[in-house]
DNA sequence: CGAATGCTTGACGGTACTCAAAGATTGTGG
DNA sequence: CCACAATCTTTGAGTACCGTCAAGCATTCG
């Protein structure tokens, strides 16, 4: 009998095998067949938790692990040496986190808690094994990096090109829409654990200027940030002030 | 008999097998088995030319072919709908082009030749096929993606958070490594088919401003480019400037 | 030799940054 | 339960970095 818990709503606990996952449940995620998840059942070696605010990668340490998030909000930065910090992305249940450091030597990002979060673990030196045992799966995480990279490209477009209320804009749809393809949207509001000092170093943009324009846009009536939670009042006006359409989102592997 | 040609140097042609590749001379790439080269050759639909300035893939068309550059600079860029431009990243020999729309619909990245370029293509539908047959060489190409997305990162943290000279200076030494180390460096200097547009559509910064900024630091005597050829005078300076020191490279893999 | 492209420079303006300080909110300990 | 600290948000003032506009210059090419 499966506990089919959700990890979006409950507080997680994933214990249990690959194959009773919560958010495997999730129509987000394609299924996958009885051997990958034994294949993905073996790469695992666990299952962690760690609070908002703390780091699950340490910056300019190589982590020998992998992880894939499976509760919680996350995201990844770099600093530069003094101190000016850029969030790189914004990391979701089903963000598979890691891959990038596959060989740098230090110069790594971090990868921080944004909320209280829970991920899988895997050994990165059981990498190549699973690709050798399950090609399908080495496609998969191929295609998740894929994708992560296309995230990337549309925020470097954004930090490049677009200006202060273009960028916010951009941002909160990105953020709604991936956060509501997941199921994470009740009654029209997400979740939404970022301070402005976040949302300014995601965007490159100071904190002060950051506030100013995210109030003109909120009293504007675009969208509405209260208590931790985000609502997207006008979806159009904000995709076209950011010049930013979210293409049709397909169902995403599951590592 | 092979016949070693080095694309880098002597006009390029690529008819020829994959064995058999002047690329694969160059001790920046890591050597791949015969079956690997096998796997890869089947993979190969053939090669291609296209002349500067003209695209290898138009913006907004998902391309049905992935590619490797073989020999010159490209560059892959975005759009805004008003025509301000992004280059997201500059594109080596070796570098593998395409997977990122692996799933894109529309809103894809457009790709184009800054000089002459050679490329081998490579049919996308196959791709699978090729982590089946050879997960070896899916691994790799997962190798490569990471490592696409590391640079990706680190010019995310220029356009967001780094001031005009600074950019410069990251770019310069950026591109300077990268093409030092597969060879494309003679006398100090290196190809640079860059005008300043480029420049500034990569770094998010206006054609005024970065000439009124590479002007100054060329005056400074850190860097000089003349007649499409660019010279790093002062290496350290411009690494201190630009907060950015190139890790030591490891060979790539090559598809 | 005129057109096209790219580089350079000056003038001016605005977007966004810095500095500073006052609210608002939350958490903590006495 | 209140006081105080800590964190975050908000606002104002002044500034500067960088963008826009405009025009001149250099080089290449047909």
């Amino acid at each position: 009998m499966k506990r089919e818990d959700n990890p979006l709503k409950s507080p997680p606990r994933c214990a249990h095998p690959c194959d009773d996952c919560g958010l495997r449940n999730n129509s987000a995620f394609l299924k996958s067949t009885a051997e990958e998840l034994d294949a993905i059942e073996s790469f695992r070696v666990g299952s962690r938790s760690v609070p908002a605010g703390r780091s699950l990668i340490e910056e300019h340490i190589r982590s020998p692990q992998l992880f894939t998030l499976y509760s919680g909000w996350a995201f990844r930065y770099k600093t530069l040496t003094d101190g000016r910090r850029q969030i790189l992305n914004f990391l979701l249940p089903g963000d598979f986190i890691g891959l990038q450091d596959e060989f740098a030597e230090g110069n790594t990002h971090g990868v921080e808690a944004a909320t209280d979060v829970t991920f899988c673990v895997f050994e990165r030196d059981k990498l190549w094994t699973l690709f050798q045992r399950q090609p399908k799966l080495g496609y998969d995480i191929t295609w998740l990096a894929a994708r992560e990279e296309k995230m990337l490209d549309d925020h470097l477009v954004t930090a490049g090109r677009r200006n202060a209320s273009e960028r916010i804009a951009m941002l909160l749809m990105h953020l709604y829409r991936r956060a509501e393809r997941i199921g994470m949207v009740e009654d029209g509001w997400v979740e939404f654990p970022f301070n402005q000092q976040h949302i300014a170093d995601a965007l490159g943009l100071s904190l002060v200027h950051t506030n100013k324009t995210l109030r003109r846009l909120q009293r504007l009536g675009l969208h509405k940030i209260d208590d931790g939670k985000l609502r997207i009042l006008e979806p159009q006006a904000l995709e076209t002030l950011g010049d930013y359409f979210e293409r049709p989102l397909r169902r995403v592997p599951l590592i």
